[in-house]
DNA sequence: TGATTAGATGAAGAAAGCTTCAGTGAGGAG
DNA sequence: CTCCTCACTGAAGCTTTCTTCATCTAATCA
């Protein structure tokens, strides 16, 4: 067991607790390296506790079955992403549309691209394990956010906010995602961020034109 | 076995290919019901086989395996939607942009909701499947066709059309797969159409209008 | 130091579903 | 009428991986 001293030497918090901390850890961030080094057919729980430097055993001390452990990883996962883009949220109170829906772009593609591989490869468990209904909170998180934002943009967005929520998750998500599937090359990623940048802000300044002041309103 | 006399009672054809071309289909058909009915958790091929009113050893017979048989599925379901937007494509050539990018999108989504249980159903499988691939594939075929159609319009187009078209696709599809994870009610589905149209218009106008000429080139 | 408990171990049990294949039946050919 | 091939059948073998649990170790406590 040639991983054990190499977590018993991490940084020292209280020692009966932190032992298991770092176990369900190491489970993790097992769970991912596995799936980006074998992909998911080939993932086994034996494969990702042997991987982390513990027993299967151990593992299902944490997590009550398979599903369960890819899913505390998908969600993990997630929480960076949404946690990126409330941050950006925040900051760009005030700010311009253009300037809102450039900097969440931005923000949204450097979180997923960070770790693309992993990002890929947790796209491929997503639908073993209820990944819809954990992206769904997730996505209720983020269109919270992006419409806390657009609501104090210093010009009128005459236009559901929810509904340009909406939207612009879509286009965020359908882009990375095609990005992530297609294994597109540093170059054309940079290509289409930028193109999905343009044809934002090309929608949310056709938002604040429109005839319409606040039409339709949108369940969440 | 009830259902024999069913599949030998079909539209005539040359008798011994016939009873082999009908099994494939029903095969084929069993599947997506399956899918739909029980889940790709407890899709198994004694199931689908039963569903399709044949036995096991006849699906093994025109199927290697069940992932081969999952892929057949999912490649005729993409293959119905790439047809019809090939066919609205070569209808629009020569209409401007946002007559083309409307029609486009009507079409698309008409053929992913038709059956959206369906689309749904076989999203799920699509990872399991080596679906990026064939995705892919027909992704290309997509693009191909988009740009046919973008390259006829009566106005110019100030940006590389292979660009435009990924970035079409992306919202598309990223918007219907939020739409169908989300499970969306017929009354928000039609919201959110409208919406992905009037984005799509202030993308292309945004487009037309751009300084650049035709700037940078993509590769498929 | 001895007792106690949190935590770790990994061999073996159990389930489950894919796939095979030896055998049957039905059209068509000669 | 007989033979031959195409197509179908479905019980059972086989593999694979999940999950359990009796046992062991190390850390804390008194």
């Amino acid at each position: 067991m040639p991983q054990r001293s190499q977590i018993m030497l991490e940084p020292r918090k209280s020692p009966v607790q932190a032992r298991s901390a770092a176990s369900v850890d190491a489970i993790l961030e097992g769970t991912v390296q596995v799936l980006r080094e074998v992909g998911k057919e080939r993932l086994t729980t034996t494969r990702v506790a042997s991987r982390a430097g513990v027993s299967v055993g151990t593992l299902y001390q944490y997590f009550p079955n398979k599903s369960a452990l890819l899913q505390a990883a998908l969600k993990r996962h997630l929480t960076e992403v949404a946690e990126a883009v409330d941050r950006v949220c925040k900051e760009q109170r005030g700010e311009t549309l253009r300037t809102m829906v450039t900097a969440l772009i931005n923000a949204f593609l450097e979180a997923k691209m960070r770790d693309a591989k992993t990002s890929a490869a947790l796209y491929s468990v997503s639908s073993d394990v209820d990944g819809a209904r954990i992206a769904q909170q997730n996505g209720a998180r983020f269109t919270k956010a992006v419409v806390g934002m657009l609501t104090t943009a210093c010009e009128p967005l005459m236009a559901d906010p929810q509904l340009v929520a909406s939207m612009l998750k879509g286009m965020m998500v359908g882009m990375s995602r095609s990005i992530l599937e297609a294994n597109a090359p540093e170059r054309q990623l940079d290509i289409l961020r930028r193109e999905l940048i343009f044809a934002a802000c090309a929608y949310v300044d056709a938002c604040s034109v429109r005839h319409t002041p606040k039409p339709l309103t949108m369940v969440p």
